[in-house]
DNA sequence: TTAAAAACAGGTGTAAACCCCTATTTTTTA
DNA sequence: TAAAAAATAGGGGTTTACACCTGTTTTTAA
């Protein structure tokens, strides 16, 4: 029997270690490497003379994070499959991941076994979906009224310019700072937070910044404190 | 040889899996049970016939949380040592988890070795500081000119109240939302807020969210997203 | 190459946040 | 049982955030 080449990234050392431990375990799983962050996966596979079938990467990592990494291993390595492994998510957030590449998810307080069964679900078939992600795919297909089926698709996710935005709101930015740093008026930004409180359905910044972290759209890592 | 007893407290199941992996091989340690949170945690110590000299604990868990954890332990079982597990972690957090009774930090960053050694270090002087701990220490014991060496220590932490209020703002609360909630003055949430803005050097309501984040005092599971 | 989406930006107004100050009462702790 | 710390709450003010409009220009993709 052929063994699932697969390979890891998690910046946390412990985490990382964890998982070896448990997958180490299985006899049908061989795991090629481990990686710290989005650019050391990266590199290793680039340089690695054998290639895994997939890749089990945390979302949140300093550098070059999941959502990034997803998007490069889908251009440079399309017959990699991506599983995302995070401790939160919402609705937006995995549609939009399924939509740039990722094959399945994982949370963090998943149990070894249903890791174990995710990884050999995207090997044998492609992809995984849990109950939880396929309630939201169904959402999304099913139109609210007589709308465009990709409406929650895309609508519900964010523009370049937003994520920017968001970013320095979570810098502790006001909207003039954020305006002066993106040489364009008051106004837009203004614009731009508005659109980031319609799509998120947070009531303020406090409710903004939950969401990037909680989503991981922004590192706390860049950050202060 | 007598093997060190610890128990385990984290909320991600696949971390505590792993953990309980790599500690599993040691040959000096001996696992009597983890917990899922903090409850969990304290209802598996009350019930133990056999307790551990030793709980390794995350901060950050829905429930009882790691700091209310550290708290309640240090009261009903004082010869319990606890370390703190966490993934960041500030200046003031730090000292303020060995005020209230962590004997060691431990970052999940760490390796599986400086793991294994934290917890023997504890097992036998009953603390262990890391170079980073130990340097916010000396400097919280440094006096910056002239004034009390206590000062760094307590001044920039936080009382209940403020870290009701701190949790309230991170579910999106105005300050007259937390008023009515709390039952008092929107001038007193106000005072609070602004000891919350001082203590925590941050801006504004972002800053305090990432600021709650970061240090674990609020839990993310519980918010809305 | 033409719609659609994104980015831009203005008006007007209210609510909330934030800043400076003071001061009393309650609780904690040395 | 004092002294310290925490919790309470007020006056008076500026700045920022947020809501609900409107519209144009630029970029992206079918």
């Amino acid at each position: 029997m052929n063994k699932i080449k697969i390979a890891l990234a998690d910046d946390e050392l412990l985490f990382r270690q964890g998982l070896l431990a448990i997958l180490g375990n299985q006899e049908n799983i061989d795991i090629l490497f481990d990686a710290e962050d989005g650019d050391d996966l990266i590199n290793k596979l680039r340089s690695a003379d054998l290639q895994p079938e997939i890749v089990v990467t945390d979302l949140k990592m300093p550098g070059l994070n999941g959502v990034e990494v997803t998007k490069l291993i889908r251009k440079e390595f399309p017959n990699i499959k991506v599983i995302a492994l995070t401790s939160y998510f919402s609705k937006p957030f995995i549609l939009n991941m399924i939509s740039i590449g990722a094959v399945a998810y994982l949370a963090k307080n998943s149990t070894p076994a249903l890791m174990i069964k995710t990884i050999e679900q995207v090997a044998k078939k492609g992809f995984y979906y849990d109950e939880q992600v396929l309630q939201y795919v169904h959402e999304s297909l099913v139109s609210p009224k007589d709308k465009k089926t990709k409406c929650t698709f895309d609508a519900n996710y964010f523009t370049k310019r937003e994520i920017e935005v968001l970013e320095l709101i979570c810098n502790q930015m006001t909207t003039s700072d954020i305006a002066e740093k993106l040489f364009i008026s008051p106004r837009t930004v203004e614009g731009h937070r508005n659109n980031l409180l319609l799509k998120t359905e947070a009531k303020n910044v406090a409710g903004l910044v939950i969401y990037a972290l909680k989503n991981k759209l922004v590192s706390l890592d860049n950050n202060s404190f």
